[in-house]
DNA sequence: CACTCCCGCCAATTA
DNA sequence: TAATTGGCGGGAGTG
């Protein structure tokens, strides 16, 4: 169908007879383009050459897409394998060959395949995220297109967005300046200050809805002659804007990407509906709205938030209202700029802070004109004149130029803002008020399972409960993780993990997988805080690696980015985990009806438990980590927020971790022992690894009393960490150790909970028994992190309830890392037939443990919540069963 | 049926 | 005028 297939395919008709051989010449071969080759060396190489094998290059070399394909078979060989006959390359490849073909091929492109969202991960997977900032990698539409084997319109829509966001900037005609993310941050930072005078205090003032309703319909009337007047200045091109006229520019892709982000980043929930989105972008270019417009408007939303999905910045989730279930979008990218970006930069050669520089690198482009500079950082955000109402709330913020323009954008967003809520109100009717005050950012609801569904990890892992363990297995695993494996390594990454061990909750970098292991050690205990510390600095060169865009890892894995690397490593564990995809999404604590009682009861609340928690894993992540967690108790942080962490974190840990541990397991099991669950290719940031293996019990305890910690990534020691009993919170842990396998174990979790109740303690997971009880076993060590866990968690713990409980982190230190390490080899055992016992633990656990409830739903919105995107990643959401 | 969103016509812009 | 960009919406694929 497509014309590249086309192109080929007549020249080589030929072809269809000859299967292997000419393939192989053709796709070697690059006559047509260049670039094939290069994957297609990749490509044999993990094929032997089995029959299949040839048959696998030709299509490879047929189409673009066939190779892209390939190269996620090698991430998730498990999936492939059962994807296989999804592979697109059927047509071309019946054609060729219709008896080789077989299976395979036969399906025709479905049209996830040629999905914008893989379509964008293909494309961004050809540069690197942080390239080089003397080299400047410059995109040829044509080139591109063909190599990709779409046309260019498609390209378009990709490089529009992209550029939006300062990834790319137009140098020339056809031609394409790609910076990566090292402006990321920077752009986003900027974005986000423009949203905050356009629509900030609607997030802000969220609470008061009504409040804001008046003040931006005052506003609005105000503003929005203004705002009507540009149709979208927004930070795009406010300056030379002029430029061009305003016509088509200004309803560009590139604004309404612009505008999209903004929301997100100006909503406390980090989440966006699509319709409201729709109604306040239409608003700001046009007060009619038809439906018609809206429609269309929903259509560009969809190809942006695509985009933005393979960029890892959003992922889709459903907002339950009282309506029903809306399409929304949530926010995964980094949520903190200003910090961040400078260490990212730091990390990035370029010394250049701003997106400019590169820019300038790109020089043509500013000076030509007026349309390149669009996104030139000062124009697009830069506004000018503030608007009375957007200052005053902003007015805390330091009043820069930009804003002034900005102003008037904002205040063009706000009346949009106020518009959409209006209408919003109108058409659901009143009830909404609280919800519609807020457009952008949809309330995470006390039901809105999807996105809090997704995250609760009780739901997910019953037993492992992602609370408790996420907090203890940070400690003890991340540590351990890193550290048995590479000392050297370990100590880089294990600033992350160490700061997990301060905190209860470890984030895993989402790209990369993390695990559980059994053990921890010693470095949990005794970097503590130094680990807080390291983690700032690790975790803002594991962000900058991979933080600024958050996500991206994914796209990394495959990509050549620098972080990727890592995580390509443990393809097994990844591919397992992917199958089980969608729990990992699970995580998210925001709702966390761990504590399903109160769930309902406030949603924000609610999330914010379980965010506060996250949040305090978080500050260990992240450099700011205290700040943040001051602020998150404070005002409890999106869920996004969690999530965004604890992927930040993610990277880091991760790749170490999951390595380690896949090679201490790796003597087995790995796959049998582990889940990974992956975001998808960028979806989600979380990936989590559960040991298929662990012990029923261990990973109940945590369950049990998790639910309300609900941290974003649950590691769940192996089967053998099972052996060892894992973690949890110290009381816990006695029994557990004490108790096989196989039991869940009611007690446990009841255990747990009592201590929780006792002790801030951070949970952990620490593999046996060791751990004993608050008792502190642990030694010495323990004080230190005691200290700071309990702080954090304490306030958590309280709130989200008396079943979040912390061990108290020594005793996880020590304990942790005894046990995890040695055993677990002799432990590992669970093969896969196993496994499936304890699929059925973790999803079906029984209400004995904590939040059956809780549990419940989540699983059930686990499976079905993955998200288009990952459909389209491919991520299949198998289980092993 | 609703949600997604691919596809490509064709207009606006640019060369 | 030709080529490049990209708005737009029909309608197909999916669930």
């Amino acid at each position: 169908e497509n014309i590249y297939d086309r192109s080929r395919m007549a020249p080589k008709t030929p072809i269809k007879n000859e299967p292997i051989d000419l393939s192989k010449q053709k796709g070697c071969t690059p006559e047509r383009n260049p670039i094939t080759p290069v994957k297609i060396i990749d490509r044999p190489q993990p094929d032997p050459w089995t029959p299949t094998t040839n048959l696998k290059i030709l299509v490879s070399a047929a189409s673009p897409d066939m190779r892209d394909r390939e190269k996620k078979k090698e991430l998730f060989r498990p999936i492939e394998n059962n994807e296989q006959s999804d592979t697109p390359d059927s047509l071309q490849y019946d054609i060729v060959d219709d008896s080789t073909v077989d299976e395979f091929e036969k399906q025709r492109p479905s049209r996830k395949q040629k999905s914008l969202g893989l379509l964008c991960q293909k494309f961004l997977a050809r540069y690197p995220n942080y390239p080089l900032s003397t080299e400047k990698t410059t995109i040829s539409l044509d080139e591109v297109a063909s190599i990709l084997g779409v046309e260019r319109r498609r390209i378009y829509d990709i490089v529009n967005v992209l550029e939006s966001l300062h990834l790319v900037s137009r140098v020339a005609k056809n031609q394409y300046c790609w910076h990566g993310r090292h402006n990321l941050s920077q752009t986003l930072k900027t974005l986000q200050e423009a949203g905050e005078l356009q629509y900030g205090e609607l997030m802000t003032s969220q609470h008061k809805e009504q409040d804001l309703e008046y003040k931006f319909g005052e506003r609005k009337k105000e503003t929005i002659p203004d705002s009507q007047d540009r149709p979208l200045l927004d930070f795009s091109e406010p300056d030379c804007t002029s430029a061009s006229a305003n016509s088509r520019k200004d309803k560009s892709l590139r604004i309404m990407s612009q505008k999209f982000v903004m929301l997100f980043l100006v909503s406390k929930t980090k989440i966006v509906t699509l319709d409201i989105a729709a109604k306040i972008l239409i608003e700001e270019t046009q007060d009619t709205v038809d439906h018609s417009k809206f429609k269309t408007k929903v259509r560009r939303l969809y190809d942006i938030a695509n985009v933005l999905t393979s960029l890892g910045l959003i992922k889709k989730v459903h907002v339950t209202e009282e309506r029903g279930r809306k399409p929304a979008f949530k926010w995964i990218g980094p949520v903190e700029f200003p910090e961040k970006a400078d260490e990212l930069r730091g990390h990035s050669p370029a010394s250049d802070p701003l997106p400019e520089t590169q820019r300038g690198a790109c020089a043509p482009y500013q000076t030509s004109a007026t349309e390149k500079q669009r996104f030139t950082r000062h124009s697009s955000f830069s506004s000018a004149q503030p608007c009375e109402a957007t200052r005053r709330k902003v007015s805390s913020e330091p009043s820069s130029p930009r804003q002034e323009r900005q102003d008037e954008n904002c205040s063009k967003m706000i009346n949009l803002a106020a518009v959409c809520r209006q209408k919003m109100e109108e058409d659901t009717g009143s009830a909404k008020n609280s919800n519609i005050s807020l457009p952008f950012s949809l309330l995470p609801v006390p039901g809105d399972s999807d996105f809090c569904v997704n995250p609760l990890p009780q739901a997910v892992l019953p037993v492992v409960q992602a609370d408790v363990p996420s907090f203890s297995l940070p400690n003890g695993i991340g540590s351990q993780a890193s550290h048995p494996p590479t000392p050297a390594a370990s100590k880089t990454e294990n600033g992350k993990p160490a700061l997990v061990p301060n905190q209860p909750f470890l984030c895993f970098p989402s790209s990369s997988l993390f695990m559980l292991c059994g053990g921890l050690q010693e470095n949990n205990l005794s970097e503590p805080l130094p680990t807080a510390g390291d983690l700032g600095n690790r975790s803002a060169e594991a962000q900058a690696a991979v933080a600024p865009s958050v996500c991206q890892k994914r796209s990394s894995h495959r990509c050549s980015s620098p972080s990727a690397p890592v995580d390509d490593e443990e393809p097994a564990a990844k591919k397992q985990t992917l199958e089980h995809s969608d729990l990992p999404l699970s995580l998210v604590v925001p709702k966390k009806p761990s504590e399903s009682s109160k769930a309902e009861s406030s949603p924000g609340s609610g999330c914010s438990d379980a965010v506060h928690i996250e949040t305090n894993h978080l500050d260990l992540a992240s450099p700011a980590a205290p700040e943040m967690a001051n602020k998150e108790s404070a005002k409890p942080l999106d869920c996004q927020e969690q999530e965004k962490q604890s992927q930040n974190k993610d990277p880091d840990e991760p790749s170490p971790g999951s390595e380690h541990i896949s090679k201490e397991n790796a003597s087995q099991p790995f796959q049998p022992q582990y889940l990974y669950v992956q975001p998808t290719a960028g979806l989600s940031s979380f990936n989590f690894l559960f040991s298929a293996n662990q012990a029923p019990g261990a990973i109940s305890l945590a369950a049990n009393q998790l639910p309300s910690l609900s941290v974003p990534c649950v590691m769940v020691p192996s089967a053998a960490l099972a052996s060892f009993p894992l973690v949890c919170s110290p009381s816990f842990t006695s029994p557990l150790s004490s108790v096989p396998d196989g039991s869940f174990s009611a007690a446990a979790s009841t255990n747990f909970s009592v201590s929780s109740l006792a002790s801030t303690t951070p949970v952990l997971i620490s593999t046996t028994a060791v751990v004993t009880p608050k008792v502190s076993p642990t030694p010495s060590v323990d004080p230190q992190q005691p200290a700071h866990p309990a702080l954090h968690l304490s306030p958590v713990l309280t709130r989200s309830c008396s079943a979040v409980k912390l061990d108290s982190p020594v005793c996880m230190g020590h304990p942790v890392t005894l046990l995890k390490l040695q055993q677990p080899s002799s432990a590992p055992l669970t093969p896969k037939s196993i496994r499936p016992a304890h699929h059925e633990a973790f999803f079906k656990t029984p209400g004995s443990l904590g939040d059956p409830v809780a549990w419940k739903k989540n699983e059930g919105n686990q499976t079905r919540s993955a998200s288009s995107v990952q459909r389209r990643l491919e991520i299949s959401s198998t289980s092993p069963d």
